[in-house]
DNA sequence: CAGTGCGTTGCACATTTGTGCAACGCTTGC
DNA sequence: GCAAGCGTTGCACAAATGTGCAACGCACTG
């Protein structure tokens, strides 16, 4: 079968055309929708192209469309639960629509992260998704800048280009303050990071809120970034204090299990008799046998669904009509799950 | 500042030139590295570039070298620990050498993939990185075919074309038998899945030949899909017989925590005393206090880096020579991690 | 049988960039 | 002061593709 050249470089139309005995111009409408094309010629070309091995090339086609074809997702800590679990999500749907996606992970040094953003740029990119909080905004005002179509997840800076998907993490926080509240939890801790990510903020925030207006105090423990490790230590911190206290809302699930583990294995408590512990997220460990945490359940897939959506509602002529999409703003609602590190009331 | 029509499409070399007042040739070499440009028009270049947010267009830059600066990441069940954290390291340093990864999640129905997988042919990617073992081998195939470079890891298809990078399951899954044995369990199961993947296949294959040499056999239940459900699963089914095992080797981490709840939450048994596990992978959840997992430890750096030197090291002009690259093998080991799952001698 | 119409085909030009080659200008050495 | 040399610049062509326009052929109709 083979008997081209193995490592060769790739083939073009117009070889295809040769062997065909058509002219280019024939091949180059056999791969396009809607040509015009008959149907002899049609096979004759299409079997010359898998005789060669030949595939259209997307680099000289997008030189001419405006479209690339090409996403790019733009987040830190892609290895993490939640952020792998919406990257699954994302490069699922965006190959159901004829899209592919290009990961920049900006978890390394902020100069390689940088000439990475840059790189995107070049390759003239649909549109660019912001995954995590934690991309500095510099970069997504060159993003901007560059007339790129810009869409952030859970991220709250009011700019006007981007559309915007969120969630309802203040509501959602509030509730989970209800939740503690009715289990009868009064001395009730909250554990964030350092990170400083909006969500993370809205979280804290809302719960506060709600407990100031029950007439409760929270303390507010930040141990280090958003992980295991962290919720870790600030079980080990707040529980070895004179004054224990009975309930933790951490803003995140993996937040959620370090302190859990914590709480269990140094000092022996038990959940949720002892203490209540809420997470959020939902991220697949807060199902396990060992934890079956109570927390709140991302949107992932109509987060990810509504980006589809935005790409292929992409319509030019809508510019400013009144179903206008550019600079929108979605918000989902976190469901609370309910397992069992809340006591049922 | 951005007088620009901020909607309208990309800024291109021509109108750089245009207002800097020099030929396009200029404003091409300016971006071009090594090109001869003399420092004032220089300077006129960058300025112009950045008031009108110029960026080269890599697409056509690509028309014309033949790299692309793209790398194809295929996998599926990216969300999974282990898989999260290699795309973790491989897309961090893909972009220190200046390379973006596009992925292509095989997850998905397979006719979704075979277009997605054309689409990656399609952008000329500079070589193609198949990242699990559930891609099937007609996709590997067809990359191939195209001339694709192409880099497996992990599989053990024995295909004359692409290179290979493999860890010694086989080896490490003796050694896992030995510990087991040393620690005085005779009585071993082997959790498996139903994936059929061939590193999993290896590691049930060394176990079984490693305990045959030592006189004992074994049996292997394949519960499932790689993951927690199914080790849960096996655990509930092997547990609750009148024979009990003493011992677990669990081909993946992930079977290994769900295995043990099963043990511990549905028959209270305790883990080393009554139970010695051993999993495989070293994801981050064997380092949790709930399950200090003794294990193998995926040498995830070491194979990142392997392949950044791959593509660095692609140099056309040495073809055969002692040092080639094209085809080559390479077995990476898995260092055992002991933590607490096996009793100590 | 001639004319009209429609589907198909090929030519030529468009997209954006890198680069060889020739020309040009400035500096330096004799 | 003039020639040589070197650095810089612009022209033109290359890369692979999509597409408007004109031409061509075939079938159908009057």
């Amino acid at each position: 079968m083979s008997e081209m050249k193995p490592g060769r470089s790739f083939v073009s139309a117009q070889q295809v055309a040769e062997l065909a005995g058509v002219s280019r111009s024939a091949v180059s409408r056999t791969f396009t929708d809607g040509a015009s094309v008959s149907e002899t010629t049609r096979k004759k070309v299409l079997e010359a192209a898998e005789q060669l091995g030949y595939h259209v090339n997307h680099l000289a086609r997008s030189l001419i469309h405006e479209d690339s074809g090409i996403v790019c997702l733009i987040g830190a800590d892609i290895n993490t639960p939640y952020h792998s679990r919406l990257l699954d999500a994302i490069t699922r749907r965006l190959q159901a629509i004829n899209r592919v996606a290009m990961v920049i992970n900006t978890s390394g040094d902020s100069d390689s992260v940088e000439a990475a953003l840059r790189q995107t740029l070049n390759y003239r990119a649909n549109a660019t998704v912001v995954l995590s909080g934690t991309p500095p905004a510099s970069l997504i005002n060159t993003c901007i800048n560059s007339g790129q179509h810009v869409i952030l997840i859970n991220r709250d800076d009011h700019l006007d280009g981007p559309e915007s998907i969120t969630v309802d993490n203040g509501v959602a926080a509030r509730e989970a303050f209800h939740m503690l509240h009715r289990a009868g939890c009064r001395r009730i801790a909250v554990v964030s990071s350092q990170a400083g990510t909006p969500s993370l903020v809205a979280r804290e925030r809302g719960f506060e809120e709600a407990a100031r207006e029950a007439g409760l105090g929270v303390t507010i423990t930040r141990a280090g970034p958003t992980g295991y490790g962290a919720g870790f230590e600030a079980g080990r911190l707040l529980l070895s204090g004179s004054e224990r206290p009975d309930a933790a809302f951490c803003v995140t699930d993996l937040l959620a299990c370090g302190f859990m583990d914590a709480a269990r294995v140094e000092f022996g408590m038990n959940v949720p008799e002892e203490l209540c512990v809420v997470g959020f997220d939902d991220i697949e460990q807060a199902g396990w046998a060992s934890y079956q945490l109570t927390t709140f359940r991302q949107p992932i897939a109509q987060i990810a669904e509504h980006i589809t959506t935005l790409l292929d509602s992409d319509n030019p002529d809508v510019v400013n009509g009144p179903g206008a999409v550019s600079g929108g703003r979605v918000c989902f609602h976190a469901a609370p799950v309910w397992r069992r590190t809340v006591r049922p009331k």
